[in-house]
DNA sequence: GCCAACGTTGGC
DNA sequence: GCCAACGTTGGC
Protein backbone atom coordinates (compact mmCIF):
# COMPACT_ATOMS: atom_id res chain seq x y z
CA UNK A 1 0.00 0.00 0.00
CA UNK A 2 1.66 3.38 -0.82
CA UNK A 3 1.89 6.32 1.45
CA UNK A 4 1.87 9.82 1.11
CA UNK A 5 2.82 13.30 2.44
CA UNK A 6 0.39 16.12 2.03
CA UNK A 7 1.39 19.67 2.97
CA UNK A 8 -1.85 22.02 4.84
CA UNK A 9 -1.11 25.43 6.53
CA UNK A 10 -2.46 24.54 9.50
CA UNK A 11 -4.64 28.02 9.46
CA UNK A 12 -7.00 26.34 7.03
CA UNK A 13 -7.16 22.95 8.38
CA UNK A 14 -4.83 21.29 10.88
CA UNK A 15 -4.68 17.71 12.35
CA UNK A 16 -6.49 18.99 15.44
CA UNK A 17 -8.91 20.49 13.22
CA UNK A 18 -9.01 17.59 11.27
CA UNK A 19 -9.59 15.62 14.57
CA UNK A 20 -12.58 17.55 15.46
CA UNK A 21 -14.22 16.88 12.19
CA UNK A 22 -13.45 13.13 11.71
CA UNK A 23 -13.56 13.56 7.44
CA UNK A 24 -12.88 16.53 5.56
CA UNK A 25 -12.41 17.45 1.93
CA UNK A 26 -8.88 17.81 0.62
CA UNK A 27 -9.06 20.87 -2.32
CA UNK A 28 -7.20 23.64 -3.59
CA UNK A 29 -4.42 21.39 -4.96
CA UNK A 30 -3.05 23.65 -8.15
CA UNK A 31 -0.39 22.01 -9.18
CA UNK A 32 -0.08 18.90 -11.91
CA UNK A 33 2.62 17.25 -10.54
CA UNK A 34 0.62 17.06 -7.43
CA UNK A 35 -2.85 16.81 -8.86
CA UNK A 36 -1.41 13.20 -10.66
CA UNK A 37 -0.34 12.03 -7.14
CA UNK A 38 -4.11 12.83 -5.68
CA UNK A 39 -5.26 10.89 -8.79
CA UNK A 40 -3.08 7.94 -8.34
CA UNK A 41 -4.17 7.41 -4.56
CA UNK A 42 -7.00 4.84 -3.48
CA UNK A 43 -9.05 4.89 -0.21
CA UNK A 44 -7.21 3.53 2.55
CA UNK A 45 -3.90 4.81 2.02
CA UNK A 46 -1.88 6.82 4.72
CA UNK A 47 -0.30 9.83 4.50
CA UNK A 48 1.55 12.15 6.77
CA UNK A 49 -0.36 15.67 7.24
CA UNK A 50 2.44 18.39 7.67
CA UNK A 51 2.13 22.02 8.49
CA UNK A 52 3.53 24.40 6.28
CA UNK A 53 3.81 27.92 6.28
CA UNK A 54 3.08 28.29 10.02
CA UNK A 55 5.76 28.93 13.21
CA UNK A 56 6.73 25.28 13.51
CA UNK A 57 6.94 23.83 10.20
CA UNK A 58 6.71 19.67 10.40
CA UNK A 59 4.69 16.61 10.28
CA UNK A 60 1.82 17.07 12.68
CA UNK A 61 -0.14 13.53 12.44
CA UNK A 62 -1.33 11.02 10.53
CA UNK A 63 -4.78 11.05 7.76
CA UNK A 64 -6.31 8.05 5.64
CA UNK A 65 -7.58 8.43 2.14
CA UNK A 66 -11.43 7.92 2.58
CA UNK A 67 -12.68 8.08 -1.38
CA UNK A 68 -11.66 8.15 -4.93
CA UNK A 69 -10.95 12.26 -6.31
CA UNK A 70 -13.67 14.27 -7.61
CA UNK A 71 -13.42 17.74 -9.60
CA UNK A 72 -12.74 20.09 -7.30
CA UNK A 73 -15.32 22.45 -6.33
CA UNK A 74 -13.40 25.13 -5.19
CA UNK A 75 -11.75 26.17 -9.01
CA UNK A 76 -15.52 26.40 -9.89
CA UNK A 77 -16.40 29.03 -6.77
CA UNK A 78 -15.94 32.81 -7.84
CA UNK A 79 -15.80 33.44 -4.27
CA UNK A 80 -12.60 30.96 -3.29
CA UNK A 81 -8.72 32.10 -2.97
CA UNK A 82 -8.73 29.12 -5.58
CA UNK A 83 -11.16 29.55 -7.97
CA UNK A 84 -9.62 28.82 -11.45
CA UNK A 85 -11.16 31.28 -14.13
CA UNK A 86 -10.34 28.55 -17.18
CA UNK A 87 -11.96 25.80 -15.35
CA UNK A 88 -15.58 25.37 -15.59
CA UNK A 89 -18.56 22.46 -14.99
CA UNK A 90 -17.50 21.02 -18.31
CA UNK A 91 -13.82 21.19 -18.47
CA UNK A 92 -12.48 20.61 -14.49
CA UNK A 93 -8.76 20.09 -14.33
CA UNK A 94 -8.54 20.09 -10.75
CA UNK A 95 -9.02 17.08 -8.04
CA UNK A 96 -10.25 16.64 -4.44
CA UNK A 97 -10.64 14.11 -2.35
CA UNK A 98 -11.91 13.68 0.96
CA UNK A 99 -9.35 12.49 3.98
CA UNK A 100 -9.88 10.54 7.29
CA UNK A 101 -8.69 11.73 10.90
CA UNK A 102 -6.17 8.79 12.08
CA UNK A 103 -3.57 10.14 14.68
CA UNK A 104 -2.08 13.40 15.91
CA UNK A 105 1.38 13.34 17.40
CA UNK A 106 1.76 14.44 20.95
CA UNK A 107 4.31 16.98 18.96
CA UNK A 108 5.42 18.07 15.79
CA UNK A 109 7.91 16.33 14.30
CA UNK A 110 10.06 20.01 13.02
CA UNK A 111 11.02 20.13 9.22
CA UNK A 112 15.05 20.63 10.64
CA UNK A 113 14.61 16.80 12.21
CA UNK A 114 13.60 15.28 9.01
CA UNK A 115 16.50 17.36 7.26
CA UNK A 116 18.86 15.53 9.77
CA UNK A 117 17.74 12.12 8.95
CA UNK A 118 20.09 10.58 6.56
CA UNK A 119 17.39 7.68 5.84
CA UNK A 120 14.81 10.87 4.00
CA UNK A 121 17.40 12.38 1.38
CA UNK A 122 15.28 10.88 -1.19
CA UNK A 123 12.12 12.16 0.28
CA UNK A 124 11.43 15.58 -1.83
CA UNK A 125 10.09 17.79 1.09
CA UNK A 126 14.11 17.66 2.63
CA UNK A 127 15.37 18.36 -1.24
CA UNK A 128 16.69 22.17 -2.06
CA UNK A 129 13.83 24.25 -3.48
CA UNK A 130 11.27 21.67 -3.87
CA UNK A 131 7.23 23.08 -3.57
CA UNK A 132 5.92 20.10 -4.23
CA UNK A 133 2.67 19.96 -1.73
CA UNK A 134 1.57 16.54 -2.39
CA UNK A 135 4.28 13.38 -2.17
CA UNK A 136 4.90 9.53 -2.05
CA UNK A 137 6.61 8.91 0.71
CA UNK A 138 8.51 5.17 0.61
CA UNK A 139 7.69 2.16 3.20
CA UNK A 140 11.02 2.66 4.12
CA UNK A 141 10.95 6.25 4.82
CA UNK A 142 7.45 6.00 6.33
CA UNK A 143 9.03 3.52 8.99
CA UNK A 144 11.98 5.99 9.58
CA UNK A 145 9.54 8.80 9.71
CA UNK A 146 7.30 6.88 12.77
CA UNK A 147 10.68 5.79 14.03
CA UNK A 148 11.59 9.27 14.79
CA UNK A 149 8.16 10.50 17.05
C1' DG B 1 9.16 40.86 5.45
C1' DC B 2 12.85 38.74 2.74
C1' DC B 3 14.21 36.06 -0.84
C1' DA B 4 15.60 31.62 -3.24
C1' DA B 5 13.65 28.47 -6.13
C1' DC B 6 10.31 26.92 -8.97
C1' DG B 7 6.10 27.00 -12.15
C1' DT B 8 3.43 29.57 -15.47
C1' DT B 9 2.54 32.88 -18.97
C1' DG B 10 2.94 35.07 -23.21
C1' DG B 11 5.62 37.58 -26.83
C1' DC B 12 8.37 36.45 -30.53
C1' DG C 1 9.93 26.19 -28.90
C1' DC C 2 12.68 29.67 -26.43
C1' DC C 3 13.07 32.44 -22.60
C1' DA C 4 12.24 36.74 -19.89
C1' DA C 5 8.99 38.39 -16.75
C1' DC C 6 6.01 37.52 -13.38
C1' DG C 7 3.59 35.03 -9.59
C1' DT C 8 3.77 31.62 -5.90
C1' DT C 9 5.63 28.78 -2.31
C1' DG C 10 7.36 28.39 2.03
C1' DG C 11 11.34 28.43 5.27
C1' DC C 12 13.68 31.60 7.90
Amino acid sequence: MPYWLMKSEPDELSIHHLQKLGRARWDGVRNYQARNFLRSMQESDLFFFYHSSCPEPGIAGIARIAGPTYPDPTALDPQSPYHDPKANAEKNPWSALDVEFVEAFEQVLPLARLRDNPALVGLSLVQRGSRLSVMPVSEAQWQAILAMR
